[in-house]
DNA sequence: ATCAATACGTTATAGCATAACATCGCCGCA
DNA sequence: TGCGGCGATGTTATGCTATAACGTATTGAT
């Protein structure tokens, strides 16, 4: 299924060919690795990568992973995504799952409230193995 | 406070300077800073400062923290920490909190239980402001 | 004494990310 | 129409983070 999201309409040439390729690619790509699906389009300069992927993230449409230093296409067809995600990550196929969990989100937000923490960004991370690759195991 | 937390005697020369180095510092190291930090004792590479570092991880006596590509010692003097840590991160004063919950470790441990998900490691990491720091701004 | 396991030291290299500067195209507006 | 701002682009150079591959040294058990 990791094909044809909706793709918005008021992408730059650039980041629509970074989106594509996350949107192509079975799992994480890092920003060298779109670079090299999109030589072929022109594409040269690591920054080129890194420019179109800051907008992207910004907008919602593709995610950074922190543990991977890589980056996945957002999940959620129409990027209604809003608050706290978390990505469950396996270390077999690469694959990645994305939920959200407002109980955990909850938590959190009283967490920070009670130490007067003003929260800008929350990374959330799961490594292990996915059920595909412990059954095939 | 940031001072001598108890050091575990079986650590060998390059590990005990590395996690007196994240000891007295008040904000997360990167190897790097470490290996500056650690050049007068003698240390002259980044694979020396990695590997004791890998070896305090291992050992809950450090974290990593993945959104900064940097670790800290880990706050708790005995080091007793099972299971899920988050580290609310300032991003005023560099300082890390950190902490548990048992709910979220439960909610996670529900989501990967219902998914066939088996989890390896949790990185959970919120960046924002702290009370100290929002009060001075 | 020997062997295995672990730590150490060193050089080289791979992988991830940004600084700095010049150009171009688009759009609003005098 | 032309000016000026803004955001995207292209390019070169550089900096930061991490590991590969090799050899030596130390330790500890049998």
């Amino acid at each position: 299924m990791a094909h044809d999201h909706a793709m918005p309409t008021d992408l730059t040439r650039n980041q629509g060919l970074v989106l594509g390729a996350l949107n192509h690619a079975p799992a994480p790509l890092s920003a060298y690795d779109i670079l090299d699906l999109l030589r072929s389009e022109g594409l040269r300069a690591p920054l080129q990568i890194y420019r179109a992927l800051d907008k992207l993230v910004e907008r919602g449409l593709a995610h950074r992973l922190e543990s991977l230093n890589a980056f996945v296409a957002c999940a959620d067809e129409h990027c209604h995504r809003k608050g706290l995600i978390a990505f469950a990550i396996c270390e077999g196929c690469g694959k990645v799952d994305e939920f959200a969990d407002p109980v955990i989100e909850e938590r959190l937000g009283n967490w920070a409230r009670e130490t007067g923490f003003k929260t800008e960004r929350t990374t959330m991370e799961i490594r292990g193995r996915c059920a595909e690759c412990l059954k095939a195991a």
